[in-house]
DNA sequence: ACTCTCGCTTGATCAAAATCAAGCGTGTGC
DNA sequence: GCACACGCTTGATTTTGATCAAGCGAGAGT
């Protein structure tokens, strides 16, 4: 499918791709593709060989992993946002599977055209190390998320995330079902009841996918939000683990994970 | 300290700055030096700003993380190794705190300093962006690792790990206290020593730092050590959470971690 | 040698989370 | 409308891991 050009600007005023030099952004594009996916379709398998840096412009994406029979989500990506970048980067295989949640439009950049345009413009290439540092850090923060706090404590802290990301109100959308919700904050969906069960006594009361916070002083004493763990204060639209991608210097609109 | 000669051309010879032009080396070491610190020296809080890139070349140290009075492990970083890269690239506060688990030998880069030559020469900064690369995919076979494997799965996987490390031989050193390990495998001392009891029916051993294992097949049928979780076939020298950091494209020697 | 500390182990108990098994309610397709 | 599937909830049970409380044994300091 043809890339036009409102798409273009798009992704050329991403964080990622702003500093570039002209030339090394049309390097870097050059035999990209946009491709249309319904929801639900795998877009890669743990250990497929990457080819391609994905750019996410429309939808969302879901990024898993699975062993003997179990599986987990890692992350769930938001547009405009690329995953798999490190996988790009190494020119390896991929260490989660991806897959649409929703009909999704996704930008597929080349892997060997960005690692030209990395070598080819510095200031570019200075740009992937933010966005990889970015991803890093999410990655950290998920992983104190996990380390550190039981169930019902990362469900709060989540709660309190969304409701930052959606503009303060006191009712929130759940934006995923709550079966990917729970796999993405490592429990069972029976347990994310329970754990709503639990938060009734912080004066959260839900109803389907909206979620009300009625007493917000006790859910943050419960949920103890930390910045060194939570990512409140990134752009509106990342999603990663349970906590949030952070971007290189206050940029808004991310580019991010893996 | 002065940096002698024999530190010099260690990191010269790393994968991080092989790759890079004679000026960007001179410039990002340039303001650096060496330094020794005694065992259990702190070296970084969380939240504390970063100002150097810190290199070990002799001793380990251990990254952590702690919330509400509990605390965790998040890597063991061995010679020659990087960290807190991401830190650095972002000029940013550190998620981790990091102290040193023996005497070492840390050669401090000043930040401005690395990120200078990063945008001096694409080169290098490629080799940054390999870095970063290689340290997020270890972290995401970190969270793999926990959130799809219960503790004793995780000890097999690092018992077949270190054996593979130390050369394939049935007894291997465990490198570190029993307590640090517990916390880097995300349990308690108690547990850790329960999960080597159950790990006898695959005729593992304990005599203090040593560990004979008896029925390697046994274990490795518990175990099931994936290439897409486990790292074993990395260089030698490098820990990251219970899996092992990846380089960039079979290079040997490794500088990693955050 | 003697005690103290410290790292580790062991057992008993408790809490958290996974699993198993119904059941409920909504929306879809027939 | 009716049956069915599906996502979610609820309860009962089991498993896993954390906590509490001794105790053991090796090494350090006196």
């Amino acid at each position: 499918m043809p890339i036009r050009n409102t798409e273009t600007s798009r992704v050329r005023n991403t964080p990622l791709f702003r500093g570039a030099n002209d030339s090394a952004f049309a390097m870097a594009l050059s035999g990209a593709f946009l491709q249309r996916f319904p929801a639900g379709t795998t877009l890669l398998m743990e250990g497929d060989s990457v080819d391609f840096l994905y750019i996410l412009l429309e939808g969302a994406v879901e990024l898993g992993a699975s062993w003997k029979s179990k599986d987990t989500t890692l992350a769930i990506i938001r547009p405009v946002s690329t995953f798999i970048l490190a996988a790009v980067v190494l020119d390896s295989d991929a260490l989660m599977s991806a897959s649409t949640l929703e009909r999704s439009e996704i930008l597929m950049v080349p892997g060997e055209s960005l690692r030209r345009a990395m070598k080819s413009d510095a200031n570019f290439c200075f740009a992937v190390s933010e966005e990889l540092a970015g991803c890093y850090r999410g990655l950290v923060r998920s992983v104190k998320n996990h380390k550190l706090r039981d169930s019902t404590e990362r469900l709060a802290n989540y709660l309190l995330t969304q409701r930052a990301r959606q503009g303060g109100k006191d009712t929130i959308l759940l934006p995923h079902e709550k079966r990917v919700l729970a796999s993405l904050l490592g429990m069972t969906p029976e347990n994310l009841s329970r754990a709503f069960a639990k938060l009734s006594a912080q004066g959260v009361s839900v109803d389907g996918a909206q979620v009300q916070l009625g007493k917000i002083p006790a859910l943050e004493r419960l949920a103890r939000p930390s910045p060194l763990i939570d990512n409140h204060y990134a752009q509106p639209k990342n999603e990663l683990g349970e906590s949030h991608i952070e971007r290189g210097k206050g940029l808004l609109d991310g580019v991010a994970a893996l």
